[in-house]
DNA sequence: TGATAATTGTTATGGACCATATCAAATATC
DNA sequence: GATATTTGATATGGTCCATAACAATTATCA
């Protein structure tokens, strides 16, 4: 190490920093970490993650699982395959979450009568119901929020340049 | 394979949609999904990342990574415990992560002489040198491609909405 | 003071998510 | 018809995230 072990007592050991009142710990400088895209864009992610689940809290549904049923009820007819990748998800890690949803009734596979290898996937009465529910959750809950924290236009031009992002970069 | 024969006898089996052509397995609709926020934030982040990753292939640093290092830096004499709750990692995680950073001698732990059971962390020679180039990567490289899609001024305001969201969701 | 509580770094552990290899059944290709 | 490919599935390993628990040290306060 290229290290002066002795950095002790004198200088700064979170002690002679503003020290007094003892109050919030003194928090920390973020500096160029705040200008970091990855690292805002993360966290950003996670808040509306947290805060999509707490308004799905009654239906029970992560992001991934809503974005499945969306995907199933816009597509009808498709199998595993197509719907997985397209979602970014590996066929064997799309397995156990079909389970899942299925074992609630909210989905279905269907034995194709074409390809008797593949899956047809299709929602159920259930699952319909239960996805109109969640959309609407989504809607007065969880955009709306944003709405109200960016206003309708920005929102828009949030989302236009994530989605760039998303596709370009 | 194309989906040549599709699976009718359904009403919808993939057929009755834009049909003809055959050609590249007939793209889904993303419908409502692409207007879904967390969706399209999630998609960013990855491609974010992926970029980031790649810029610094050479230097071997991931996101989680570099932002350790920037806050070392901008903060010397702080613990592992300030140092990881800003950065939202909980301290059993944070340990392997530091023995990482410290067996590739790019910061070390130092016991603090005021409190003997706390470990003040501080970036070494190399671990300053490795900074400074990574930051000079992620300008040239990984920034400014950036700038490049969005523009300044849009990637400013982009910073803005997402540090918003981090922080009053 | 001394007994008790709280904090720091750490280990152990389990869950969620992601990626690869591999398999049997069914289909495509030649 | 022999071989290769595709589909869903299993097994497995890696990474990240979260909780409980522990020893050493420090803070609290009766």
């Amino acid at each position: 190490m290229t290290v002066s072990k002795t950095a002790e007592k004198s200088a700064d050991t979170a002690k002679g920093r503003k020290d007094a009142a003892e109050g919030p710990g003194e928090a920390l400088q973020l500096g160029e970490l705040s200008e970091q895209l990855g690292y805002v864009l993360k966290r950003a992610q996670l808040k509306v993650f947290e805060n999509f689940l707490r308004c799905m809290a009654s239906l029970q549904l992560t992001p991934a699982q809503f974005s499945v049923l969306l995907l199933v009820e816009k597509n009808p007819g498709r199998n595993q395959t197509e719907i997985a990748s397209t979602l970014g998800i590996l066929r064997p890690n799309f397995v156990a979450m079909l389970d899942n949803l299925e074992s609630r009734d909210l989905c279905a596979r269907i034995r194709s009568t074409n390809d008797r290898r593949s899956h047809i996937l299709v929602l159920t009465d259930k699952g319909k119901a239960v996805l109109a529910r969640a959309k609407k959750l989504v809607a007065t809950k969880h955009e709306a929020r944003l709405n109200e924290l960016l206003g309708p236009s920005n929102r828009e031009a949030l989302l236009g340049m994530l989605s760039k992002i998303a596709n370009e970069f």
